[in-house]
DNA sequence: AGGTGAGCATTTTTT
DNA sequence: ATGCTCACCT
């Protein structure tokens, strides 16, 4: 087993690759073969004798568990590389509580609630609970909910706050529908392991190594999950992480958590990696720089072996409009005199709402682009209808997803009946479906409403007959289903352009291919499906393979990637650092958040700051960000727009200018 | 039942 | 500027 090449590693990445025992911390810089590091742990692991089945790797992201099942199984035997468990922190949890789900008052079949069924749970659970005049914000409710999961608060015994109340009367309802939402997932499984030894020696026992990738974003939940889990005295618990990268404090992670590691984990071996493969050693100088005015960090400074590059620049502009403008003639440039195509280039922001520029700007000059972030594909409205259909189809005693298509498109249910039927079923303790076609419900409306149930509760259960049969196409069912009860006709006649017609009607049918697929593929039924969907959201670009075009990406999901060319936008006091940053005392993690976007950059980075933006609807002065003081020094030019305006231009550029003066011609 | 306009807030996002 | 919610109107 000597295939195992150390060679390809450097001394710190050796090290931890090669790391006996107990507990290991790699302080993994951005950009210093993180990824191959672990890899290559796993892969010594293996070679030195401990069974691929014992490992196990736990990322946040299901992208990032299948780039490392992809890179390990470049490394092991297919066998050994998929006996490896790599999974999420979520998809862990469901495997554990799948087993031994009854021990905690659940049936093993629990469903989960992604953040659409949650909250609409809220949503009912708020109406139901609060008089009129009391009304909170389910969002914010939602937040505090998760906020107190996190927290491993209980709900209150007396429902005495309105919060409190919702809080408990949530949860009850959850249980009465043998479901979880995201943060029970956890929860449940930190409780199922303290709780119950025998289970949790029986998944000690099942792992004998275990990972932690992106360690800087877990939770308190998270790292109890990892204390609970990790195995061998001292534990053989191996975490990977950058605390200058913590960008997600604000959703509940802990950088205490690789802050203070030691205390979590006693005499770990630490290691750091701070030779940098991506950028050059004047982007990394700036971002040092930065970065070292955090209190409150792991010491760490980037170099790379690449001497020198083109310095940074930082490009003064009179308002956003000409920022979008000059970016994007700067990447025409570029790319004219560097020949290299557009997939090399990023615009990288603070807030989605700054893309909207970037992309006018873009069309007007035909350079494709794609936008990352935004809505999630499982957000737009035909697919959530429809996969509230298929739940419906499955099993209608799904409230929510009722409650959504119960009269999409309109069939006669309106909101009074459904009001009404709420009341009941909140009442009598029955799903909205029994109590809507339970026949002493009838008599309370109007024969033509009482119709309209009937209706459509047979249809319901006419096309359900079909679904259930085996080798069913589902896909065929659902859609004639759709069809049928004129919800196509619907969805269209409700769109106000053409073009947002096409759009929604390839959102239904991505949705029904996929149903189409996963029973061909897996021939697994219809509520597998549903379930891995609930779990395994990607989004709509990441499952579209044409990544070609620039890329219009904000801070956060920004970290992890790279781009030869880079441009920062918006780099305003306000802006980066956001104005609320201030208020809330998060400054240091917009640095860490400016420190990603500098880092992300191979070759080149522009940053631009506006000196006038418009917010909302009107235009405000800004300040240049208190960051662009702090990355000052050699290799950082700073300049203005007109400067750059006035002086002549280079040969190379004239050729873009024709080009671009063509391309709007056109227009 | 369904469409329309006033009023309002406006960071970042995964599971 | 813009999108979203809610109340009110047809």
């Amino acid at each position: 087993m000597s295939r195992f090449r150390l060679y390809d590693l450097n001394p710190e990445q050796q090290r931890a690759a090669t790391h006996e025992s107990g507990p290991l911390l790699i302080l993994a810089g951005a950009g210093t073969g993180k990824t191959r590091t672990i890899v290559a742990r796993i892969t010594w692991l293996v070679s030195t004798g401990t069974p691929a089945s014992k490992i196990l790797a736990v990322t946040f992201t299901n992208k990032a568990a299948r780039e490392m099942k992809e890179r390990i199984a470049g490394m092991l035997t297919e066998e050994q590389a998929d006996d490896i468990t790599a999974s999420t922190f979520h998809a862990l949890c469901v495997r554990i509580l799948r087993g031994d789900a009854d021990k905690l008052g659940y049936k093993s079949n629990f469903t989960i609630f992604d953040e659409g069924d949650q909250m609409g749970l809220i949503k009912k659970v708020i109406n139901r609970v609060t008089a009129k005049d009391e009304k909170i914000d389910p969002g914010l409710a939602k937040n505090m909910i998760s906020k107190a999961k996190n927290n491993g608060w209980a709900a209150p015994e007396d429902d005495e706050t309105v919060i409190g109340a919702v809080y408990s009367c949530y949860n009850r309802e959850l249980r009465a529908l043998n479901a979880m939402d995201f943060d029970d997932l956890l929860t449940n499984a930190v409780r199922l392991l303290n709780d119950h030894p025998d289970v949790r020696d029986k998944w000690r026992a099942r792992f004998s190594h275990m990972m932690v990738d992106e360690f800087q974003d877990t939770n308190r939940l998270q790292l109890d999950l990892v204390s609970l889990l990790a195995s061998g005295d001292p534990p053989n618990v191996c975490v990977v992480g950058d605390d200058d990268q913590s960008i997600y404090g604000w959703r509940g992670a802990e950088v205490s958590n690789i802050l203070e590691f030691e205390k979590h984990f006693p005499n770990p071996e630490v290691i750091r990696l701070e030779q940098n493969y991506r950028s050059t050693n004047t982007i990394l100088t700036a971002a040092n720089r930065l970065i070292k005015n955090n209190p409150r960090r792991r010491a760490k400074s980037l170099w790379s072996s690449v001497q020198g590059g083109d310095p940074v620049h930082v490009v003064s502009v009179p308002d956003d409009k000409t920022e979008a403008e000059f970016v994007v003639g700067e990447v025409g440039a570029i790319r004219n005199a560097q020949r290299v195509p557009w997939e090399q280039f990023a615009v990288i922001y603070r807030m989605n709402a700054q893309s909207r520029l970037m992309e006018e700007n873009l069309r007007r000059l035909r350079i494709p682009y794609r936008l990352v972030g935004g809505k999630s594909f499982f957000d737009r409205r035909e697919v959530k209808d429809i996969l509230a259909t298929i739940t419906c189809l499955v099993n209608p005693q799904e409230d929510i997803s009722l409650l959504r298509i119960i009269n999409t498109p309109p069939r006669g249910i309106g909101a009074t009946t459904v009001e009404i039927a709420l009341e009941h079923s909140a009442k009598a303790h029955r799903s909205l479906f029994d109590t809507l076609t339970d026949s002493a419900f009838e008599e309370q409306v109007s024969r033509k409403t009482a119709a309209a149930i009937r209706e459509f509760a047979e249809n319901l259960a006419a096309v359900r007959i079909h679904l259930m049969t085996p080798g069913a196409d589902a896909a065929a069912l659902v859609s004639s289903y759709l069809a049928d009860t004129g919800y196509f006709e619907d969805l269209k006649r409700s769109c106000k352009t053409p073009e947002e017609a096409l759009n929604r009607e390839g959102g239904a049918k991505e949705i029904l291919n996929a149903l189409a697929t996963h029973q061909a593929r897996k021939r697994g039924s219809v509520q597998d499906f549903l379930d891995e969907l609930s779990l395994n959201r990607e989004r709509e670009e990441d499952k579209k393979d044409d990544g070609t075009g620039l890329t219009l990406i904000t801070l956060h999901a920004a970290k992890g990637l790279e781009f030869p060319h880079v441009f920062l936008i918006g780099a305003e006091d306000g802006l980066l650092p956001h104005e609320r940053s201030k208020t809330e005392g998060t400054v240091d993690e917009e640095r860490r958040l400016f420190y990603v976007g500098i880092t992300r950059a191979m070759k080149s980075l522009t940053i631009t700051q506006c000196r006038n933006r418009m917010k909302f609807g009107s235009a405000m002065h800004c300040r240049p960000s208190p960051f662009l003081k702090e990355i000052e020094g050699e290799g950082v030019h700073a300049e203005t727009y007109e400067d750059i305006m006035s002086r002549p231009l280079d040969e190379e550029d004239i050729g873009f200018s024709f080009a671009s003066i063509r391309a709007s011609l056109d227009d």
